[in-house]
DNA sequence: CACAAATATGATTCAAACTAATAATATTTA
DNA sequence: TAAATATTATTAGTTTGAATCATATTTGTG
């Protein structure tokens, strides 16, 4: 009841902001609800006046709540480039970090990811493992990378995998195309169509690793380098794709092609980045993670973080 | 043993900076030695690396405690800043303070601290009660003033009281007096002195009230409104006088006078801020206290903060 | 070298902060 | 308009970790 403001406090309030309900800005300080109620009803008491309104959603904030909200808008990065500095005074300077990618789509999220990188940690070397990889993994072993952005965890192997972000892959097909008419599309849909994707291995396509294997099922397969230009090919009923929602989003939101779940229970894929043991402790290397997540998240529309 | 920064620890490392030690720390933070220790010593495990040498006297820094130090200067005022603004929205535009004062060296630090105090709180209207009053109290109930500093707590008078600092009292002797050769004084190497003092009731002078009454000795006065005339009537063999050692160690340090302790266990004076149980919780008034305080602790040598 | 001052350490205590379960309230959907 | 779904508040119980006390160790000083 009368404990003072701290460093906590702040980041509660700026995940309250930011994502404007109790419930998801508890998830994202990986606290429960009740936590964040009784942090907040603390908080309220103790300055004697309500920080925000719950009546409606998002829920407004007051003057007072917006008062705190600018504090924690200075503060919280300062500690964080205060912390920064102290990494960098007691782990000695950083060194590299070599990047291992293994989807297309990735490009889109990590290169603002590597900007905003790059501003808190100049002294890093920055690279992205050039051309396209089977097995991203390996490469850390090889001392080839020292980050992998992969799409499944292997247990087996002797690595240490950071949780990034998990999104929907939704199908894409042309106006007018047959199974435009279904409200989601099964694995045996694809049995007689042309699958248009990224020149990768079937390993890495989550359609087929997580729907169409299982079902047994092997459609004919195109390939192109570019989203859009696979997105051109679905339009004029060359086949169909099966791409990240937040990829296609602004081409739906266009009408230039249509979007369907896949299975009922839709298709989600996960991405994770897998990291030599030795190496994911070093501040530089964690740090990377949390840019990613925040990135993503701030960049990518539908997205949800991983919990870890 | 992986708790994260908190604002307590920025406090505690100001404080640490500041007073050039542990224990002297924990004192102005109102912890103890062993909390600080601790305290200190999960935030280097956390880190990974030194804040400060412990070995030297006053301890000294190292590069990453002085980056935390930077980062709380920057960080504890804008908090400061922040929940003053908070105060002001929960509790409404702040009224006035008027001070009534009881002590003439009272406006050596006072003055300081009301210059502080109206950059921080420009809407309230801050005026020092004219002239000096026997029962400074009395006009809190008149509504005459709103804080008054006493030396003496009343506990019978239906006010809280607000410890500020104490100090010690010394005599003052002129070169080559006979009681110069003494180690320090006692309530009788008055008896045959003139005391020169300010002009005010025998009640609240500290040396009369803690010191010679309870003797039974009642010396010549003689008086004067100002420091300097105190001392340069010392100088000049009129008499001797007790005033605040943080008052005159400009003078001794130039040799102007001299100075004894009085009786064996010194002379310590408190002193007090008092106010109507009413306005004892306004943000605005609770604040004035802990910038007379702070400015105090700051600018007179030698006092000691009085605790809760 | 011994002593005082300052800091570190370990055991214990206790309150703050969290979780879980559930109730109350609002919002969306059928 | 009712049912289903989300969201927040409340109550009670548990955990955790920060502070204290007591004591040991270190460091500076006469």
């Amino acid at each position: 009841m009368q404990s003072p403001l701290e460093l906590r406090h702040l980041r509660t309030l700026l995940a309250l902001a930011d994502t404007g309900s109790v419930s998801r800005a508890a998830q994202r300080v990986s606290l429960t609800q009740s936590a964040l109620s009784h942090q907040l009803k603390a908080l309220e008491d103790h300055y004697g006046t309500a920080l925000f309104e719950r009546k409606t959603l998002p829920l407004k904030l007051t003057a007072a709540g917006k008062r705190l909200i600018s504090l924690a808008e200075t503060v919280l990065p300062a500690v964080g480039a205060a912390e920064r500095d102290l990494a960098r005074i007691a782990f000695g300077e950083a060194g590299q970090l070599r990047i291992a990618v293994e989807c297309h789509t990735c490009f889109d999220w990590l290169m603002p990811a590597m900007d905003c990188y790059r501003e808190r940690w100049p002294e890093v070397e920055l690279d992205i493992v050039s051309g396209f990889h089977a097995d991203p993994i390996g490469l850390l072993h090889e001392d080839r990378a020292d980050l992998a952005i992969v799409s499944e965890r292997d247990e087996a192997e002797a690595v240490r995998y950071f949780p990034l972000f998990s999104y929907e892959v939704v199908a894409l097909l042309a106006h007018g195309h047959p199974l435009a008419a279904k409200p989601y599309l099964s694995a045996e849909d694809f049995a007689a169509e042309t699958l248009i994707s990224y020149p990768v291995p079937d390993d890495m396509l989550d359609l087929i690793r997580q729907v169409l294997r299982p079902a047994g099922i092997q459609p004919k397969r195109r390939t192109s380098e570019l989203t859009i230009a696979i997105l051109q090919l679905v339009a004029s009923r060359r086949g169909i794709a099966a791409l990240p929602q937040w990829a296609v989003q602004p081409y739906l939101d266009r009408g230039y092609v249509e979007a369907r779940p896949i299975t009922t229970d839709r298709l989600y894929a996960q991405l994770y980045a897998a990291t030599l043991p030795t190496r994911a402790g070093l501040p530089y290397v964690e740090d990377f993670v949390d840019v990613m997540r925040e990135t993503s998240q701030l960049n990518l529309p539908g997205i949800v973080l991983l919990a870890e």
